[in-house]
DNA sequence: TCTGGGGTCCTAGGACCC
DNA sequence: TCTGGGGTCCTAGGACCC
């Protein structure tokens, strides 16, 4: 047994193997031996895959379409959020318990730094193989986790130790695991920067590392040109703030809240469409006067029929929670549009610049009206506390 | 049956103000 | 007498992440 070589090498990205897939299948014998695609609904994507699915070629955030040709045998299972967030929180739990700097990266992913946990605990590969077996034994999944002295480098030691592993990477090894990984494994490089760094014969962090930054900034831009410099010489300095997914509670307050749907086909009806603007706007009205906040500037997004999207914003003179303001907002952005028999595939309403309710101060001359309409709001989420969703809905949902 | 839904951040141009 | 120069807000688009 070699040293432990984990001592100086505090942060750990935990991060659930196919935990989607995972949790679909951890009580469902008959789903055992058998592909599992998690999602993958009518004109929908892949949320996740077993391994036996990604076998054949099977990969999150693919079209089902694409994903039901590679593996026409897969079962495809609708996920289970209430589920979902219940082993998540479970999870999040035996976190807390090694340390409270925890930073909840989504459901399935988070970021501990173990610091002051190793004379407790054990050395950080220690604490990581503690976590594994304690997860592995309450919640029957498997995770894998990536052990290092910064938050970007454990990140890419989980991918490398999936699944069901563990990477340590010390800090003299660092530009030995670093340099070899193609740049689109960076966090920040997407698909696009990926292929324009490839077209300048960038093709592994090495390569950018070896890159004057103002090569870099002026392909990229100044921020994430300098971001990928450092990045790339593993000289991350992010440090880690103890975070709940805001979904959860308890986490960073949203800067912005909304709702888009994907037509069941397309669509050049204004009636559907006006009626879809309603349903997401009321969807979204209904979680900011949860969370306690309201916002200013409405942004509806269209996408076409083609796949091409544009959107339309207005920032009003105050913040607003209210239902029938935001709509009349949104449908007037899209009337501006001026669309004639332009096919939808899509419309989507978003609120931003949210701010805690209690600060808006109420203009007087719109007052009194549109307190009304607040109260409305209000009696309509009383009603739906009590009675349901399907209890209360304006009548142009009816039918 | 091509391509979800919820977000964040960055860029860039124009308006506007001092 | 060609054309300052910031800072901030608004809008639109786009990349990225899970």
């Amino acid at each position: 047994m070699s040293a432990d070589p984990s001592h100086s090498c505090p942060i750990l990205h935990v991060d659930m193997d196919a935990f989607y897939a995972s949790v679909a299948t951890r009580n469902r014998p008959d789903l055992q031996g058998v592909p599992v695609i998690v999602g993958g609904g009518y004109r929908g994507v892949v949320l996740s895959a077993n391994y036996l699915a990604r076998q054949y070629g099977v990969r999150s955030a693919m079209p089902s379409t694409r994903a039901r040709r590679l593996c026409p045998q897969a079962v495809v299972v609708a996920p289970d959020f209430e589920e979902l967030g219940r082993v998540s929180s479970s999870v999040m739990e035996n976190f807390r318990r090694v340390t409270p700097l925890v930073e909840v990266v989504s459901l399935d992913e988070a970021f501990l730094d173990v610091r002051g946990s190793t004379r407790r605990l054990g050395s950080p590969l220690e604490i990581a193989e503690q976590l594994r077996a304690t997860i592995h034994d309450e919640q029957g999944i498997t995770c894998s986790v990536g052990v290092a002295a910064s938050v970007s480098v454990a990140k890419l030691a989980s991918r490398r130790a999936k699944p069901d592993g563990v990477v340590v990477v010390p800090p003299e090894g660092i530009t030995s695991f670093l340099h070899p990984l193609d740049v689109g494994e960076l966090w920040g490089v997407g698909e696009k920067t990926q292929a324009m760094l490839h077209r300048l014969g960038l093709m592994t962090v090495g390569d950018l590392a070896h890159t004057p930054l103002r090569t870099l900034q002026r392909a990229v831009g100044a921020t994430l040109g300098s971001h990928l410099h450092e990045l790339a010489w593993g000289a991350d300095r992010r440090t880690i703030t103890p975070r709940n997914v805001s979904a959860f509670g308890g986490g960073d307050p949203d800067k912005s809240m909304g709702a888009q749907e994907t037509f069941g086909r397309d669509t050049d009806d204004r009636e559907v469409i006006a009626r879809e603007l309603l349903r997401l706007t009321t969807k979204v009205t209904g979680r900011m006067r949860v969370a306690g906040v309201a916002g200013r500037t409405v942004t509806i997004t269209v996408r076409f029929a083609d796949f091409t999207a544009i959107t339309r914003s207005r920032t009003l003179p105050e913040a607003t929670d209210v239902t029938l303001e935001i709509y009349r907002t949104a449908t007037r952005l899209y009337d501006a549009l001026g669309l004639q028999r332009a096919r939808l595939r899509l419309v989507g309403v978003r609120v931003e610049g949210l701010v805690p309710r209690e600060t808006v101060q109420r203009q007087l001359v719109l007052g009194e009206r549109e307190r009304g309409w607040s109260e409305a709001d209000r009696a309509v989420d009383r009603a739906t506390r009590r009675f349901g969703a399907a209890a209360v809905r304006p009548a142009s949902l009816l039918s």
